[in-house]
DNA sequence: TCCCTGCATTGACAAACGCCAATATAATGG
DNA sequence: CCATTATATTGGCGTTTGTCAATGCAGGGA
């Protein structure tokens, strides 16, 4: 978390390489990447209901994962009489695609 | 892992999204971001003794970030005498790509 | 008001993870 | 050979993660 010398650091701080990583870990799962797959290919809002029968995960744990893509603000949700539905955040997929620059800046040659 | 109603459950196989989230979770950690952030600026090769004088963390703990990293198939390592050097593997880039655009069709509108 | 349905939260547990000290292995130089 | 240096591996420890059963809580309908 904290380079001194080498080749060079990586011009990046570490703070927001910290939070790439929060970001990172939010993807690192192949039942939220089902859930995240689903919601950027829907056309409008999916409801929670939608994911729990779709996925082989109990109800607790679906609304667990669904937490843990809110928190890394990569989804909203809103709700609407008894339902819950989910969406695609805006700036996710701006930021996903930043924290991939930040890891690998396209080198000019090779 | 086995969607089987909703909208569509992805058009990507559980298994690719099984090995994309193996990839995101080889990334969920800001010292191995640093790793590979240094090796993607790098102009050539580093050695491992960069990344322990580099690194707030002892020999072994980098050897085992090394290790992940490896097997993620994300770097690639050469032993030239007594020190072992390491380079961003040459799918990685793709690999990454990929995985993200898997996760996130570019919508054709908005 | 009472119940029922949809979702969130809590608590518990096993597995995985990040870390280090100690040890093993490999290569170099006496 | 033996000693030294550079990495890797092993083993142990505390923390985090993924999962479920049980429970809480909101909203809608009788």
């Amino acid at each position: 978390m904290s380079m001194q010398r080498c080749c060079p650091p990586g011009e990046v701080d570490p703070t927001e390489r910290t939070a790439d990583a929060a970001l990172f870990k939010a993807l690192a799962d192949s039942h939220r990447l089902a859930i995240l797959a689903t919601l950027a290919r829907a056309t409008d809002e999916v409801c929670v209901c939608d994911f729990t029968s779709a996925l082989p995960l109990e109800q607790p744990t679906v609304s667990h994962h669904l937490r843990i893509l809110r928190e890394a603000e990569l989804v909203t949700c809103e709700r609407r009489g008894t339902w819950v539905y989910y969406r695609i955040a805006p700036g996710a997929r701006d930021r996903l695609n930043a924290a991939l620059r930040n890891l690998l800046p396209q080198r000019v040659l090779a």
